[in-house]
RNA sequence: GCGCCGGUAGUCUAGUUGGUUAGGAUGUCGGCCUCCCAAGCCGAUGACGCGGGUUCGAAUCCCGCCCGGCGCACCA
């Protein structure tokens, strides 16, 4: 089986915005002001990615006795993104010309003119280098101005902002901290140790350029969870070279020592079942013999010295903990039920993989990072982020806030540590949208073979419209039919009796609709209807009183299209 | 942000030595016809990315901007 998109980004993006799936907001405003980055959903779009949610929620949630959901303000307070480093550290320093209003990259100006490195340098440094050695505007040989802080973070403030002030407010840029500073309260909710806090909703970054349709945005929608679990404090997510290494590493470790005099290096836990971090208690047998596939990086370094196409290995994820491919069975907890989740939505299994981050990619706290890439027809992408966060976060909240966010038992000090799933789901969206997408082949126009959970249309109710003498007949039959099932399934149920029975097909088919019911002249002798299954076009013949009964099972996967 | 390429109805497209009312296909809407897969016939609807300049006259030439694609850079 091949799992070639089979639809292209330009393909699908075309499509999208034609079936109301997705569109450029603004797009009136074309040329007066409107901006890239941020989109609108259509009537389809919004009821799919509803439909996206829901899903992630039964399988995430609903079936976890552990997780928890919240649902956070946007709009945050500028401390927690000090206290979480993402104001510290992550900045570029921008410069602009006085003259010709040219913006550059300080650092690499001065790297690409001067021929130095310029890593690590505080702004006052770079501003005292560029004024030392004159650089002027490449472009326009102008005098450059001071250098900004351009954080890619959205900030404004709430009530009138004096001067000298900062803003007091940013817009997230990921869901994750906003969980973070809830942990408190929900542990108090959840009681015990290991739990999960779960949060949908939208996130924004001031992306320098916007890519790739629904790839890279400003304004997006995340699914993240962060499993808080308890890890013994004497054991270290670190090996030993690593810690010699790294300053910030070296220090963590020698104050472990220093309180419990001895310290353990275990970055990878193997058989070890020792601590909460390697026994997830809803890792059953079933997540337990998902097969992953998993592109480590070591394969990726050897891959590329050698000049070749790096290989994924395939095992199943219980082995691949034990193997000491992935960091512990909480990871692989998360990376088998990620695999289900995307394979329930269309996506094939060879379409996904897991790419462990390489060192430059990680930050320092992480423990190991893992990428749910999808094959999209541009190249492997991240669609879902796994990260092992260490107790980095809930560390540098507690140190700015002072809360107390660590458990005491026997005398021993427990930071929880976080493990965290981070899905994106324009991303998602838009690798389910390319594995649908069908055109050609037996059909002359271009349609969404669409798992039915998420089609935003479960069935569509056409009277045929035929003989004349009918017609009233049975349109008013039609009506009650579509309303019935509407009382009786909760779904969404289309009704067309517009232009010739092929066309109404037809634009069912392009929404994704599985299931097409049509009232004919039979109905009116036997009670029965026609039933039509979008991928096949086969169509069965039911009573109307079983109707609801028959498509709730059909939706549910309880009975398939060739039992009826 | 830099470099290259592009932008005509919802979609695909004709028109670029400057010169009619910007043409076609398809969709959409209305009607006719037809017992089941964008069928056929009639009618309606709808476009030069935005702004400025050159010119008697600009979709066409020039400049700026916006948006998109690719490459570089960025991607907590």
């Amino acid at each position: 089986m091949s799992s070639k998109t089979y639809g292209t980004l330009e393909n699908v993006m075309r499509f999208m915005a034609e079936t109301g799936i997705v569109f450029p907001t603004g797009e009136i405003y074309a040329g007066k002001g409107d901006i890239a980055g941020f989109y609108t959903f259509g009537p389809m779009g919004s009821r799919l990615v509803e439909n996206i949610k829901q899903l992630w929620r039964d399988f995430f949630i609903r079936r976890s006795k552990l997780t928890f959901e919240i649902d956070g303000s946007t709009l945050t307070p500028r401390i927690i993104w000090i206290a979480s480093g993402h104001l510290e550290s992550f900045w570029d320093p921008l410069v602009i010309c006085k003259k010709c209003r040219k913006i550059y990259r300080a650092d690499q100006l001065i790297e690409e003119i001067l021929n130095i490195s310029v890593e690590g340098k505080s702004i006052e440094e770079l501003e005292e280098i560029i004024k030392k050695n004159e650089i002027k505007c490449p472009s326009c040989g102008g005098e450059l101005g001071e250098i900004q802080k351009y954080t890619l973070m959205f900030q404004t403030n709430s009530g009138p902002l004096r001067e000298g002030e900062e803003p007091n407010l940013v817009l997230r840029p990921e869901t994750a901290q906003v969980i973070f500073i809830s942990y408190k309260r929900v542990k108090s909710i959840a009681g015990k140790h290991p739990f999960g806090v779960a949060q949908i909703g939208r996130s924004y970054r001031d992306e320098i350029s916007p890519r790739r349709g629904l790839f890279r945005l400003r304004e997006f929608n995340q699914m993240e969870i962060e499993f808080f679990v308890l890890r013994e404090p004497t054991c270290v997510p670190f090996s030993e070279t690593d810690v010699n290494e790294n300053p910030k590493k070296r220090e963590l470790v020698e104050s472990i020592k220093k309180q419990y005099g001895k310290v353990r290096y275990a970055p990878k836990c193997g058989t070890c079942k020792k601590c909460p971090l390697n026994n997830a208690p809803e890792f059953d047998t079933t997540l337990r013999n998902v097969q992953l596939r998993i592109l480590t990086r070591n394969e990726q370094i050897n891959a590329s010295k050698e000049g070749r196409e790096p290989k994924e290995m395939v095992m199943r994820a219980e082995d691949a903990v034990k193997n000491k491919i992935l960091p512990n069975e909480w990871m692989a907890y998360c990376l088998a039920k990620e695999t289900l989740f995307l394979t329930s939505l269309g996506i094939p299994k060879d379409a996904i993989r897991f790419r462990e981050m390489l060192p430059e990619e990680t930050p320092h706290y992480s423990a190991g990072n893992f990428d749910l890439e999808i094959r999209y027809d541009f190249g492997w992408k991240e669609a879902i982020g796994n990260a092992y966060r260490t107790d980095y976060d809930l560390t540098r909240h507690m140190k700015v806030s002072g809360a107390k966010l660590y458990e005491k038992l026997e005398g021993k000090i427990y930071i929880p540590h976080v493990i965290e799933p981070s899905f994106g789901i324009e991303r998602i969206l838009l690798g389910l949208i390319m594995y649908a997408y069908r055109k050609g082949e037996d059909r002359g126009y271009e349609w969404l073979a669409l798992p039915p959970v998420l089609a935003p249309f479960k069935a569509a109710v056409l009277p045929l419209l035929m003989p004349r003498d009918f017609r009233e007949k049975e349109r008013e039959l039609a009506l009650k039919i579509w309303h019935e099932l509407i009382d009786k399934t909760k779904y969404f149920i289309a009704y067309d009796d517009s232009g010739n029975i092929g066309r109404r097909y037809a634009r069912q088919d392009q929404k994704g609709t599985p299931y097409c019911i049509t009232i004919d002249a039979q109905t009116f002798s036997d009670n029965t209807v026609t039933i039509r299954f979008r991928d096949t076009k086969e169509q069965k013949r039911v009573p109307i009183d079983q109707l609801d009964k028959i498509l709730t099972d059909l939706i549910e996967g309880k009975r398939s299209f060739n039992d009826l």
